[in-house]
DNA sequence: CTAAACTCCGTAGTAGTGTACGGAGTCAAG
DNA sequence: CTTGACTCCGTACACTACTACGGAGTTTAG
């Protein structure tokens, strides 16, 4: 792995702030690589595939928490660990999807009736988060 | 309306802490009935009212910010605003659904092939995460 | 009337997720 | 070899949504 880009091309490359990357780093979430003596420490492109990896991992809603469980399936001796882990993070989002669509349904419905109420009461938005 | 509950009973009957109550009334999310001078204030039950509302819109997904500009729409004129208030969360609980049965296909099919690849190369979730 | 329980109010702390700042060191182009 | 951009590192600040604490005043059950 050549080790070329510097923490700023990687944010670049990632398009993530390089002040987020060194707060992965404290949270352990990503690793530092050694810092030559008196130098600035270099990185590979498998770092930027890894924040890219977190990223996508963060817009559906894992916490950085979760994805830290997430990144451990790339420890190479334990693919029974990973898959139970990635068996697990699957229920988790089968349960955040059903919650999701418990939502949809009441926004759904919420702005249809509001569609509809023409001429009568109160909008049934409000009415509906009152009673 | 008769204000006969202290803070902590409409706490009780809302379900929410005390001290949350007070943080919302500190966010003007909900006002304060006056003191009277030398003693406890006294709620009515629209209190309780509206702190079901902001608990349910809060479950619907709406943070404490936009719960305040729902709450100033209790004027009935203003039900398209409510409208698109709520249409605007329903379209992001519909990307986000989307993202998520995504992510849980994906998550299957690492799942599943780790249950067959026995005895073969190296473990397939720990190659699709690092590729 | 007393003692426990509750209210009031301000302040402070927590967890999660970053973002900003500042001084010193380092790198890369001209 | 200078200059400007970037890195390093620690610390501090931001924002959301609470939760806790402490001391003084108030209410209420017995």
């Amino acid at each position: 792995m050549s080790s070329t880009l510097t923490i700023g091309g990687v944010a670049g490359e990632a398009g993530i702030n390089v002040e987020t990357i060194r707060f992965y780093q404290r949270l352990g979430l990503l690793d530092e690589p050694a810092k030559p003596s008196g130098g600035v420490r270099r990185y590979g492109v498998e770092f930027v595939a890894r924040l890219r990896f977190i990223k996508r991992a963060k817009q559906l809603g894992f916490s950085l928490a979760e994805v830290q469980r997430l990144l451990v399936l790339e420890d190479p001796q334990s693919c029974g660990k990973a898959r139970s882990l990635a068996a697990e993070k699957l229920a988790l989002v089968e349960n955040r999807i059903a919650d999701l669509e418990r939502m949809r349904s009441v926004l759904t419905d919420l702005v249809a009736r509001c569609d509809v109420r023409r001429g009568k009461v109160a909008c049934p938005i409000i009415a509906t988060l009152t009673n």
